[in-house]
RNA sequence: GGAAGAAUGGCAGAGCUGGUUUAAUGCACCGGUCUUGAAAACCGGCGUGCCUUCACGGGCACCGGGGGUUCGAAUCCCUCUUCUUCCGCCA
C-alpha cells in the first residue's frame, strides 16, 4: 500500500509508473482523490483534538471542583461540554469513515515501479537481461514432455491425484518424491550457506497476515480458505515468512534479516485451463523454497541482485539452461517496483517455463505490516522488502526431468546426487 | 470442550476501593560529569502513531484487540484473542 505522503511528495512519478503499467488517465485520478480525501481527514482530525482537549481541560476542572465541595458549579461545567461531546461523537464516525474510505483507494493503487522498469503491454515486452549464452540444448525427435517421463519411470501419478483429491494434485512416487525431498534439501542447504535462517512455519495464515503481504484483498481469489476458522492456506512461504517481522521495528545494524522455508504452497489457479496447464506446468499444490530480506531502502536494489545471484547459482548447479527477465510495466506484479524472472528452457516442450521471480516492495509491503526500522539518527521508518523462489518444485522437477532425459535414463545433476544418493533415474 | 486466574512502555514490575500517575520504581540503553582509560557514583535523556507550527513548541490517541458506562477509565461492565493452572477428551 503506498503511504499517503508520497502521494503529495512524488506525484509526478507515481504517475509515471501507472503510465508504464498501462493506467488511463481517468485511472490515474484516483491519486488526486486520495490527496483531496486526506486533507479532510487531516482537517476532521484537527477539529476532533481541539474538542477531545476541551473536554479534557473540563473534566480535570470538574475534579478540581468535586474535591472543594462545589458541586453546583460542576454540575454546570458538565453540562456546558454535553454539547462538544455530541459533536466528538459524530466527528469520529466521520474520520473513520473517511479513513476507511482512503484505506480502500489506496488499495487500489499498485507499487510505484523502479525508474529502470521498461514500459510495455505484457510478456513480450519483458526485458532479457541476461540470456542463455550457449545454444540452446537440442534433444531430438525422441524428447519426451515430462508427463510422459514421469509415466515411464514411475515418478508421478496424476491421475492418483484425481482420485485423492482433484485436478492439479500431482502424487509423486518412488524416485520421484526421493527427488523433491533432495531438492528441498539441497534448496534449503544452499539457502543456509547463504546465511538464511531457516524456518518452518504454519501453513495457514490468518487475515492479518494475508492482507500483510498484499495477498488480501487483492488476490483473494487465488487462496484456499478455511471458512469456519478464518484461515487461508498460503499460495507461497513468503506471507508467514514475512509476517514474522509484522508490527516490529527492527534496529538498523540488525539489517539485513535473511530468512528462508520450506513449505506446499497452495493456489486455486481459478481460471488457468489448456495445454499449458498439462503435467507440472500449473498445479495447485507445490513445493517451494523462499528466501526473504528485510532491508534498508538505501541497499534494497544490492541486495536484490545478491538474490538474483543466488537462485542464479542455483540453477547452474542443477545445469538446466535458464535466463533473467526483468518484468515490464504492463507484467509488473501488482505489489513489487522490480522484479527479475527466472525462466527454465524445456528442450522437450520447447519453450521457457518460469521457476523463480525475485521482487523488490520497497516499502508497500512494510506500509501494511507496519514494518519499520531505526535508522542511524534513530528515527523510524519503514523498511523495504524483497522475496524470492529458490526455487519452486514442481516446475523445477519438470525441467530437471526433461533437459536431463537420456537413452539410458534421466541423469541427476552432480550438485544433487549426495541429496538423492542415486545418480540415474531409469 | 469445561473451570479459575492473568495480559501494563526493550525487559522486570507497581498502580486496578475511577480524578495532582503528566503510568511509580528497578534493569537495560544513549548523552554528560569525574577518570590516563574503564568500572562505580552522580546528573540528564530514554515508546509509537496522528494533527498543528517556518521553527521552538503545542495538542490528540494508545496500559492484549474491539465496544460500553462516566464530566473523567490502566482502574468498572460486555465481548473477543492469547497465556498460565486444573478437569475432560485425544493423537
Amino acid at each position: 500500500m503506498l503511504v499517503v505522503q508520497d502521494i503529495r511528495d512524488r506525484k509526478d512519478t507515481i504517475v509515471e509508473s501507472l503510465k508504464k503499467r498501462n493506467w488511463s488517465e481517468e485511472q490515474i485520478n484516483v491519486l488526486d482523490k486520495v490527496v483531496v480525501a486526506d486533507d479532510k481527514r487531516r482537517s476532521l482530525q484537527t477539529e476532533n483534538d481541539h474538542n477531545l482537549n476541551k473536554v479534557n481541560t473540563a473534566s480535570k476542572q470538574i475534579g478540581g471542583l468535586m474535591r472543594d465541595g462545589k458541586h453546583d458549579e460542576a454540575e454546570s461545567l458538565k453540562s456546558s461540554i454535553a454539547e462538544i461531546k455530541s459533536e466528538i461523537k459524530v466527528k469520529e464516525e466521520e474520520i473513520r469513515a473517511v479513513k476507511l474510505e482512503i484505506e480502500e483507494l489506496l488499495l487500489g493503487i499498485p507499487n510505484t515501479l523502479h525508474a529502470d522498469v521498461a514500459f510495455g503491454k505484457g510478456e513480450e515486452d519483458n526485458v532479457v537481461v541476461k540470456d542463455w549464452a550457449d545454444e540452446l540444448p537440442n534433444l531430438g525427435e525422441g524428447a519426451l514432455p515430462h508427463w510422459e517421463l514421469a509415466d515411464k519411470y514411475n515418478l508421478i501419478d496424476f491421475e492418483l491425484g484425481v482420485k485423492i483429491t482433484g485436478a492439479g494434485f500431482p502424487v509423486f512416487r518412488g524416485k520421484g518424491s526421493k527427488l523433491c525431498r533432495a531438492l528441498i534439501n539441497f534448496f534449503l542447504e544452499e539457502a543456509e550457506i547463504a546465511g538464511y535462517e531457516e524456518f518452518a512455519p504454519p501453513l495457514m495464515v490468518n487475515a492479518e497476515s494475508a492482507k500483510g503481504t498484499g495477498n488480501l484483498p487483492d488476490k483473494e481469489g487465488q487462496m484456499y480458505h478455511m471458512e469456519k476458522d478464518g484461515f487461508y492456506l498460503i499460495p507461497t512461504a513468503e506471507v508467514p515468512l514475512t509476517n514474522i517481522f509484522r508490527g516490529d521495528i527492527i534496529k538498523n545494524e540488525d539489517l539485513p534479516l535473511k530468512v528462508t522455508g520450506y513449505t506446499p504452497c497452495f493456489r486455486r489457479e481459478a481460471g488457468s485451463y489448456g495445454s499449458h496447464v498439462k503435467g507440472l506446468n500449473r498445479v495447485h499444490q507445490f513445493d517451494k523454497i523462499e528466501i526473504v530480506q528485510i532491508q534498508t531502502p538505501e541497499k534494497s536494489y544490492e541486495t536484490q541482485m545478491e538474490m538474483v545471484a543466488h537462485v542464479e547459482r542455483l540453477l547452474e548447479k542443477l545445469e538446466l539452461p535458464y535466463r533473467i527477465l526483468r518484468l515490464c510495466g504492463g507484467d509488473a506484479t501488482f505489489a513489487a517496483a522490480m522484479t527479475f524472472d527466472f525462466e527454465v528452457y524445456s528442450a522437450a516442450q520447447k519453450r521457457w517455463l518460469e521457476v523463480s521471480s525475485v521482487s523488490n516492495f520497497e516499502t508497500y509491503q512494510s506500509n501494511r505490516l507496519k514494518l519499520r526500522y531505526r535508522d542511524e539518527n534513530g528515527k523510524t521508518q519503514l523498511a523495504h522488502t524483497l522475496n524470492g523462489s529458490a526455487l519452486a518444485l514442481a516446475r523445477i522437477v519438470a525441467s530437471l526431468l526433461e533437459n536431463h532425459q537420456t537413452p539410458e535414463g534421466i541423469k541427476i545433476p552432480k550438485a544433487l546426487i549426495p541429496y538423492t544418493r542415486f545418480d540415474i533415474i531409469n
